[in-house]
DNA sequence: GTCTATAGCTCGATAGAC
DNA sequence: GTCTATCGAGCTATAGAC
């Protein structure tokens, strides 16, 4: 693995673990095992090195929300059960999602990432929803929008309130909650 | 205002809208006005002066929550919509949850407030839910604890999707998708 | 109890040899 | 392209006058 990559991959997993703030340069040179000033080499700063790493996460997660969600094999009432019933460990949290509370994730320019992936994973669950509405499966009457958020946000708030109990199951719980609500959306054609 | 006071007012304004790594003790003393020995002549340090200032903003939590589910003039059912329909700023972020993810908060000294407020929420809802299976107002099927812990997600998890799209209204969203599928666990009882 | 001054350290970033 | 050395700034905390 060339400098470049080393750097990339000691980012990754400082940012994951303790964060942007927290990821100082000095840290992801040690990690890593780069001098000084490759990193400046390499990036213009902390910024742009945090952003590259980003990007490649934001396309990690998608292709995952894309194995679900744009795969022909699964009915629509699957993919979403697919989705919440994936097994989570809340204490250790999204790749994304932990970084909103950030101050440095104000700006646009870290921001973009998270941002893309939360649109698209929005969109390709509305969709599903959608797709299932129109095949019978989930009552006309659902309210697709509300309900998308309340998808994604059953997820990343179960990783709140798992780190703020220390307890790695709540975030099951949550999306296990929200898989019981959707069950009264299902219409009689479901098993 | 005694200048503890100020100190506190000051880190109580900078944890909430910066975070606790971002909370340095001097912006609190430039924002309290206060000079620098006095932050460690009353706290023995910047974790003690966190500390201080969650387990005050825990408690005010606590009292909102209070004043929705331990009030004898609600039905269950409509602690649970005052709950979720309460109006939130998705762009500021809950004062306790805006912190689980920060680094210094695997300690138990400062999640300990957090874990306090949450466990606190969850047993007033779970609690609510079981009474309102009671009262014949939610189906007897409801499977509360994963519910509970839904409820609260929405709301967690909202934020930080509000916050990932810089979108104020996706958590109105979310708790709106919450109280949409909690209407399928009504019974006929209900208007 | 409050202030000014400053310690020792790490931060993000740069300079310049090879 | 990678390294060592180092910058100025800001960090958390302490010393000591009043």
């Amino acid at each position: 693995m060339n400098t470049r990559d080393k750097i990339l991959k000691a980012a990754k997993t400082l940012l994951y673990e303790e964060g942007f703030e927290a990821m100082s340069p000095s840290k992801v040179l040690k990690l890593s095992g780069a001098g000084q000033g490759s990193l400046y080499h390499h990036f213009s700063g902390k910024k742009e090195l945090a952003r590259t790493v980003l990007d490649d996460v934001a396309e990690e997660l998608n292709e995952v929300a894309e194995s679900i969600f744009d795969n022909e094999n699964y009915l629509p009432t699957e993919k979403i059960e697919l989705f919440l019933k994936r097994k989570r460990n809340g204490l250790l949290g999204c790749k994304l999602g932990r970084l909103a509370n950030e101050k440095a994730f104000r700006s646009e320019d870290l921001r973009a990432p998270l941002e893309k992936y939360f649109s698209l994973v929005l969109t390709k669950i509305k969709r599903t929803l959608i797709e299932g509405v129109a095949q019978n499966l989930f009552k006309p009457e659902m309210p697709v929008d509300s309900i998308a958020h309340l998808i994604v946000a059953s997820v990343q708030g179960g990783y709140v309130v798992s780190k703020s109990l220390n307890d790695d199951n709540a975030i099951n719980q949550a999306t296990q909650g929200a898989l019981e609500l959707l069950r009264a959306y299902k219409t009689e054609k479901q098993t």
